[in-house]
DNA sequence: ATGGTAGAGGATCTA
């Protein structure tokens, strides 16, 4: 089973892209972000018309989650409940036995920004609600753009960045924290190459260059630790023609469900 | 040097 996640920066922009990358991959599940699409707009029927499901979130002109499988979801719930938030970056559902949490946690813009404040706030409901999502399913898995770089290592100049949103300590504590209810980094499961990253800036040359941080993640419940076989970052669709400024990142388990 | 690029939408806001 291979599951997958991907900033996509335009759903509308992208779809050629992610037709092409389902076709070549083909993932059990996708879950995208900054799909920035209302739902009257989502592209339903060409992704329908490769086998895939959707179940989407989506607003105008900012954030938008969606998620993309071969098998149909049950139980969908969008955004984040008891959290009063207008901004759509959240959806999850169940798959089998295994529950997908499809996150956009919000970017920050900087640490003495109002932003900023909002996002430490929306990590803590994010982890009030897992707390208890993950008494309920034993087999969860909760990936998307965390917007955090949880170590100097996933960052390619840790000085430059220190302290600043992405990279700070109250940011790396609230991931932290996520996976201190019971959660593990997939990514670091395994040997990985150094200077890994999911995002380059569009500016400056970054991707040639590979100035980039490691700020998507696939977070697995314990039970899934144990199934779970390998988890990489695909950077070749960031050297297509117009890319999303992230990369997919993929993670593959034994278990059949 | 406080820039630069991309997307949405139609002047800025967000990342």
């Amino acid at each position: 089973m291979k599951i997958a996640t991907w900033n996509v920066n335009s759903l509308k922009v992208r779809l050629p892209h992610v037709i092409d990358w389902l076709n070549n991959h083909q993932p059990d599940i996708l879950c995208l972000q900054e799909t920035k699409l209302i739902d009257d707009h989502f592209p339903l029927h060409d992704i329908n018309a490769l086998g895939y499901h959707c179940l989407f979130n989506g607003q105008k002109t900012y954030n938008g989650v969606a998620i993309l499988s071969k098998l149909a979801g049950n139980d969908r719930i969008l955004d984040i409940p008891q959290f009063s938030d207008e901004q759509k970056r959240v959806i999850s559902a169940t798959y089998g036995d295994l529950r997908v949490v499809c996150v956009y946690v919000p970017n920050g813009e900087s640490v003495e920004s109002a932003k900023y404040q909002y996002k430490l706030q929306w990590l803590t409901a994010l982890k009030q609600w897992l707390q208890q999502e993950l008494i309920r399913y034993e087999q969860l898995i909760v990936l998307g753009d965390f917007n955090i770089a949880p170590e100097d290592r996933d960052v390619y100049d840790p000085d430059a960045w220190r302290d600043k949103v992405l990279c700070s300590q109250p940011e790396r504590d609230a991931l932290n924290d996520l996976i201190g209810l019971g959660l593990k980094d997939s990514f670091r499961l395994f040997e990985q190459p150094e200077k890994s990253y999911t995002w380059w800036d569009y500016r400056m040359m970054a991707f040639r260059l590979n100035r980039g941080l490691r700020i998507d993640h696939i977070l697995i419940s314990d039970v899934l630790t144990k199934h779970c076989s390998a988890c990489s970052i695909d950077k070749q669709p960031r050297k297509l023609e117009r890319p999303s400024d992230h990369a997919p990142v993929i993670v593959e388990f034994k278990i059949k469900e």
